[in-house]
DNA sequence: TCTATATCCGATATTGATATTAGAATATAG
DNA sequence: CTATATTCTAATATCAATATCGGATATAGA
């Protein structure tokens, strides 16, 4: 059980250190992808579902590479995080019951309604400016390093 | 990107109505399973995580099953998600990196850490008893149906 | 125009989680 | 004792996530 998979995390973080350029300055997803300990293709593909939700824009050739295509202040949370892994969380049952709802609730469906909600508020309301900015993390040196998730 | 998988949805659910026939009672796991509409081995299967940490016992021959090995007012569902899938959930950052913690923590370090502290609480304070209890909602009647997730 | 550098896109390999099946082991009723 | 209902366990199948690769395409600069 995680909340974001190993490929959303890389494109948060990505994300984060981009925004500190500005928006429409580009970086080349081998940049970006170093300190994550992840081949950059990789990163790139996940990069890629950001383009068409007007996300980021890219530009190829040589000092080509990955741009934010609008402020990092009009970038929530929750547009990347939906951009990668698509909304299903916010829209299905905690014990996976297709009748479930307000007329026919399952017995999580309000308390869970409420959390998820919660997340949801939190995600929309967080901007990549304001991650950008937080001084108070590791972020600021790049100091975050990234590991496999256990095996069996 | 989903909360609970969907062998820990069936288990939760099963449990529901297995504790709707008191302590020590048992059900197979066939009887459970029917209208989880899953194979009962697989339900079976999951079922025997529950045994070591003693939320379950069983027994086996004719008239032989699943029975709860305590009152359903001592059984959380942390205890029961937990059993089932473990707790990295808990333990992980946000953002995967092995070096997040209070000293070095990540932009969501401490939002994140509330938001799923209150998961973390509600899981510990929500007894099977409870659930069971719940007249208000679909699993009195056994109105619900499961559907397999959709494909790509 | 040519070359080096990049993304883009699709195909495919790999892995781990999830789900299913089959058969052995076991307990109980009669 | 035997038949049967049931769990138990291990092997296997399936699927989705993760990662890699190669060719096509675009761009900047020499």
């Amino acid at each position: 059980m995680q909340f974001l998979s190993l490929g959303t995390q890389y494109t948060l973080t990505a994300l984060i250190s981009l925004s500190k350029q500005g928006t429409g300055v580009a970086v080349s997803a081998s940049k970006l992808a170093e300190p994550l300990n992840s081949p950059s293709t990789y990163l790139s593909q996940m990069l890629t579902h950001l383009i068409e939700p007007g996300i980021i824009g890219t530009r190829r050739g040589i000092n080509g590479g990955v741009y934010l295509a609008k402020d990092a202040s009009e970038i929530t949370m929750f547009d990347i995080v939906t951009a990668v892994e698509g909304d299903e969380f916010f829209q299905t049952c905690f014990l996976g019951i297709s009748g479930c709802g307000d007329i026919e609730p399952c017995p999580f469906h309000e308390e869970w309604g409420k959390k998820r909600g919660k997340i949801e508020e939190w995600l929309k309301s967080t901007t990549l400016e304001e991650l950008a900015n937080d001084t108070s993390t590791m972020m600021t040196d790049g100091l975050f390093r990234f590991e496999r998730r256990a095996k069996n």
